[in-house]
DNA sequence: CTTTTGATGAGTCATCTGTATCATAAAAAT
DNA sequence: ATTTTTATGATACAGATGACTCATCAAAAG
């Protein structure tokens, strides 16, 4: 509390006048980092230009999870920290898991969107592309957040990984 | 140190007598872990009936880092935590990260393997397809963790994976 | 203007925690 | 038989830590 409330700039009695207890504060900072990265990943793709394939709306929200910049390693490496403490105490996952869980929707959906329209030519239902293809990018994230690729080539073995899915007879 | 020492139900003194500091202790765990994960590995290897099929063997190998029973699931879970803590404390990572480089050169051999006896359809190259491979199973393994699919559903996630690698066609 | 809300300061309390010391004793190695 | 290794017990201590209390004050809301 004492550590939060130095580096916020902030006195410790305000931290407790937000947070009455430890454990509140923890579950406000994972729901914080759940809204951040929910963002980010909005932002990105915001960002396409019209019309958006799928193939090229999948690349851009999941590439939004990797940690490419400054401000997207903090971000991951907190939420990381956070997440790999809720396997230990479960009772602090509530709000996190929420948006985790619309993100696979949503990811499921493109997948759903891509075979009807026909660009998709992999095998598998929609659910398990999409649960895998969300695996993947968790590795990717940690290996970046762990150095052993650089935020580029993480990107890059994500989007082999889906161009494989949407032509795999190249 | 003491929660330790009763956990293993030992004397706080004997936990300092060969561990002198709280950072020998975890890097000595983490060493620990990669030793135990390694023989997990090793162990679903050699039961492996013999010729084996490069594919076959990729499967075992990275099918064994999935947390299958409980002292799978509590291995992995440690790793999982350890190998968090490395990414805020980088100094504490030494000897954990060589198991992983080493494990990293065997499956990228593997795919090579394959490759060469015309067993892979995949394009891209073994080092690309070893580290996306792992990069998955770190992913699966997570989420098996956090009881967002069973180990089982996990582990077919992965074979489809590399079904698709070796016979894209289907 | 008065009340509520947001913010700080100073300090206390009990507990946890990593580390260290000294004495002791069984067990294994030499 | 003696030395070394392995193991325990009993504390001690300084610093960290989460939680709590009381007093105070500026700012915003009513």
């Amino acid at each position: 509390m004492r550590e939060v409330a130095a580096e916020a700039g902030v006195s410790l009695r305000l931290v407790q006048y937000y947070f009455h207890t430890k454990e509140e504060l923890l579950s406000g900072v994972l729901g914080h980092l759940g809204e951040r990265i929910g963002r980010r990943v909005q932002d990105a793709v915001a960002a396409l230009t019209e019309p958006v394939a799928p193939a090229a709306y999948l690349r851009a929200m999941l590439g939004a999870l990797i940690p490419h910049d400054e401000d997207g390693r903090q971000v991951m490496l907190a939420y990381t920290a956070h997440f790999t403490l809720t396997l230990s105490q479960p009772h602090l996952a509530p709000e996190g898991l929420a948006q985790a869980e619309a993100l696979r929707g949503s990811v499921a959906g493109r997948f759903q969107q891509a075979r009807d329209s026909g660009h998709l030519a992999a095998a598998g239902d929609p659910e398990t592309l999409a649960a895998t293809a969300l695996a993947l990018v968790t590795g990717l994230q940690l290996s970046v957040l762990a150095n052993q690729h650089p935020a580029a080539h993480a990107t890059s073995l994500l989007n082999a990984h889906l161009d494989h899915l949407f032509a795999p007879s190249a």
